[in-house]
DNA sequence: TTGAAAGCGATACCAC
DNA sequence: GTGGTATCGCTTTCAA
């Protein structure tokens, strides 16, 4: 077919009507006959008519477009969640950007901006950190933030997110319970801290020493601010421990992070599950994999992306901007990491 | 700001100029005074220009978006080429929209025509399958293909991919040099038949039987043509071995597959890496976590990646339409899942 | 039921 | 150097 260039103006001319008709047929709207409505259908059909979109989002002035913004696709926990999106959007109509800010500030600004002038209808964060001072960046554009921290409590804007403070909670209980003593908490993004501030010990004086941060009998371990790896990981607990800290339970905020720390334990001959008992947060695929498996918390990627999406989809139709927050429930799925090796 | 509505003609209006003139101090073109093009850019700060996409991409004929089509986002290996193409694409002005096919033909069609609708600069596909018949669906829209599978040999584009015959073979070659002698290759993906024929055995008919292909001594396990699941492939391996079949090699054609396989052998008691031996493909982070670890065949995403692009954006500059087959060589990792297990 | 024409926001040609 | 204006493809009001 001739796809291209063949326009509305020029089926108008082949089926002798004007470009009104051809546009309330191909829409469906307003009042056409029978005969002409098959007419112009048949002859877009047989010319292989293209809508144009930057013509029609001109015109309508909105796009259909939504921007997803991630620091990384390739992290397996944002992929679940954009997809969930791009399946939910798609299903009604839009299409969806995606853009990578490698949790820098300059690329996240660099990305809303040109979403911003892409004129996208909506914008979606999954995953990241923004200073609240930032949100007037992408200014009346309807936007709703999944997985995202903040530097304040309670940013204007509507939230989709665990309760981070509670899996964090949970997390520790868990190990408590398991008959732990030395509990660090192993993150890499610095919000998280915020939230394992507001933890079992939110009410004690934290003190600084190194890049570890102590709370009462809680460490927290805080790499460079950014993609939580496997390497990065492993290197920061194998530190902790070959400086001789005590320490039997780690809570991970990631799954990553938590191979991480299992490998640097592995190296040094302790035993997983036993003396030291690990648990972690995500319960993606990773967790199932390693011997032994993870114990790990169900953040429900489905949901978090679902209730966003919606969430998003109902400030478009109805041309609101709603404030708030979704909170997703979770579940601890126990597995070896915490009940000691299966037999 | 009041970003949004302020078009170029307020800004011409209140500087006193023409919107040719604004026009050109926006884009660095035509002579304009010193004077004037301060005065413009002051005022278009001040008032918070945000330039339309839609008219402009109205206006030039082309958005400067680029398609990315995958089956599956979520998918590591997808998603780690998706992040690589639109750090590229960024980089020289174009945004990515992404589409999740679900290895559906109806959805890839779809995404196709959306696409086109939107009148994407170029496309991208990445994974996934096309018979040939379905390749003048995007007609006249600059293509690339990576990892992607044609049912023909040589179909007319442009594909970036790795000899997926030569790494079966590698695969195959490695398990007869470490001693085994009935080898599986393990794959969901219909297509990869053709590359798995194209290798080793080549020359000899193969007889079906059931699910499983049989080419002399190699049993080709063909699941459901979709995203390749660990519990799928577990199945697969796991009723293949029920069936009392022989096996003390396993070609897995993706890590995902391949821990599957490992489950499956696991569960009866067979210790991976001495009694059955397994060579995977991808060398994804999932490869480096269970134990034994998996031998696995490098394919080197960031080329895939970065070639793909280049040669998509080669196309866009220049206008034309290459096609052809740029191969990215393997190289194989080998780890306990071969060598049997570290002592 | 149909059509003429205005206008969305930006670019670019051609005068001045 | 600068400005007037046609144009890209489509939607939409208002008349006929």
């Amino acid at each position: 077919m001739s796809g291209r260039n063949v326009s509305i103006y020029d089926i108008a001319r082949i089926a002798g009507v004007s470009t009104a008709t051809v546009s309330n047929v191909l829409n469906d709207k307003g009042r056409v006959s029978e005969e002409t409505r098959a007419r112009v259908l048949d002859i877009s059909e047989r010319e292989g008519y293209v809508p144009n979109f930057a013509a029609k989002s001109l015109r309508e002035a909105r796009t259909r477009m939504i921007g997803i913004i991630t620091p990384d696709v390739s992290n397996y926990f944002y992929s679940s969640i954009a997809l969930e999106l791009e399946t939910f959007f798609t299903g009604h109509g839009y299409t969806c950007c995606i853009c990578n800010t490698y949790n820098r500030d300059d690329l996240l600004e660099g990305a809303i901006r040109n979403l911003a002038q892409r004129q996208v209808d909506g914008l979606l964060f999954v995953g990241g950190s923004s200073r609240a001072t930032r949100l007037d960046l992408s200014d009346g554009v309807p936007e709703v933030y999944i997985d995202h921290r903040f530097d304040v409590s309670d940013p204007p804007c509507l939230v989709v997110d665990n309760d981070m403070a509670a899996m964090v909670r949970d997390a520790t209980s868990l190990l408590l319970e398991r008959g732990c003593s030395h509990v660090a908490i192993l993150t890499v993004r610095a919000m998280d801290l915020h939230a394992a501030r507001n933890g079992p010990h939110a009410d004690q004086a934290a003190s600084v020493r190194g890049g570890a941060y102590c709370v009462d009998d809680y460490v927290i371990l805080v790499g460079p601010h950014h993609q939580p790896s496997l390497v990065e990981s492993e290197q920061l607990v194998g530190d902790h421990l070959d400086a001789g800290n005590e320490l039997d339970g780690i809570v991970a905020i990631g799954d990553r992070l938590a191979l991480g720390a299992l490998n640097a334990l592995r190296a040094r001959g302790i035993k997983v599950g036993d003396e030291v008992k690990i648990v972690s947060i995500d319960n993606s695929l990773l967790a199932r994999i390693p011997s032994p498996t993870l114990t790990s918390i169900e953040r429900h990627v489905d949901q978090l992306g679902l209730r966003g999406a919606e969430a998003l989809l109902e400030m478009l139709e109805n041309g609101t901007r709603s404030t708030g927050k979704i909170v997703i429930p979770h579940e601890i799925m126990e597995r070896e990491s915490t009940l000691g090796r299966q037999p």
